[in-house]
DNA sequence: TTTTTTATTGATTGACGCGTCAATAAAAAC
DNA sequence: GTTTTTATTGACGCGTCAATCAATAAAAAA
């Protein structure tokens, strides 16, 4: 009973089924036929949408870095001055919609893919140049010649937040990594407490 | 031809080996027989000596947590002064026996594990709680109240420089890293440039 | 209505890898 | 000098998994 135009949609199930999958076990060990159960159809069909395992994984990685991307757009587009884009930034890299722990795991594992698919290292490139630029961006009007460093910075920072998040068990907590490197930020612009 | 007492050597040449194999590959994805190669012995010894793939990852995280530990200790005693410890635990970090890209891929794996591995977990627990109160330690005399929260932060920093060293090609740059967290630190005593 | 295209899967294949075991050999203990 | 312990490996069984394929079925096109 093929219903025609179905590509999109178990497209979409399946990437969706990655991260889920990826996520519950931590790890890129997940097989095909997993993910497939999941997303409600057999391993054969993701292999015939998809290629292969690896192009699964790397959709998976694109389409959890477009959710960033158009979340801190949006966030961008609703601030006004330097450092109101910056704060803008960090809350969207911590929203309940990315800082959840199937994504965090998802995330983290991406950067292991990325050691073996060009891909997927394009891929993470292409977030790291957009996010300090993103950074930089805010902070050379208030730091200077100094902004780019400090952006440099600000990223590591916000990865490393959620590096140690992979290890926290329960839910993460946005508001608390929000906090933590808004903290920074504010230090780095020279506002003592 | 059997020499007697082998047992430490063999273990050791294992764990070096799944490190070298580790940094390598740049995925836990690698094999027992490919370990066991470059160890200069058959897989079956491996699992003698081991008992089994997982064990094996853990003794090399062990080992690299090990080095790690023994460059802090060494550095701190060393150093004198709260802000003397907190830049000698820095430059322990990205040290260049620890900071090689070898190490920085295993690393990165190692919070992969953790998220399969309960000792591994328990390890990598180990690990971020020492760092944070060895950098507690030499904040607190410094911030009072704040140094925990700065703790936090400093160890999320170097914790994030790893991270973004896996994607760089070539060797890591130690001292550049360094720099970048200690900056971040000086910011943090509030020393202004 | 026949043909082609799209959707879908069960079954299969071929490879690969972990872990085991029996067998060999040298040292140590007796 | 026999026995036990330690070191070591080749071979292999068993399971798993990615990927393929042939077959089925429904829609669309001709």
């Amino acid at each position: 009973m093929p219903k025609l135009g179905m590509e999109p949609i178990r497209r979409q199930a399946l990437v969706k089924a990655t991260i889920a999958e990826i996520g519950q076990h931590g790890t890129l060990d997940v097989t095909v036929s997993q993910i497939a159960r999941r997303a409600g159809m057999s391993s054969a069909l993701a292999h015939h949408y998809f290629g292969g395992k690896e192009q699964i994984f790397v959709a998976a990685m694109r389409y959890t870095m477009g959710v960033y991307a158009a979340e801190v757009r949006g966030a961008l587009t609703m601030a006004q001055g330097s450092k109101e884009r910056i704060e803008a930034i960090v809350r969207a890299s911590f929203s309940s919609r990315n800082f959840r722990s199937e994504t965090v795991a998802a995330w983290m594992n991406f950067y292991v893919l990325a050691q073996v698919s060009p891909e997927a290292r394009r891929l993470l490139n292409v977030y790291h140049r957009r996010l300090r630029s993103n950074l930089a961006q805010g902070l050379k009007p208030l730091l200077g010649a100094r902004g780019e460093a400090a952006a440099s910075r600000v990223a590591a920072l916000i990865d490393g937040v959620y590096l140690r998040q992979s290890l926290g068990e329960g839910e993460p907590n946005g508001p608390r990594a929000i906090r933590q490197v808004l903290e920074y930020v504010h230090l780095e612009l020279g506002e003592r407490r």
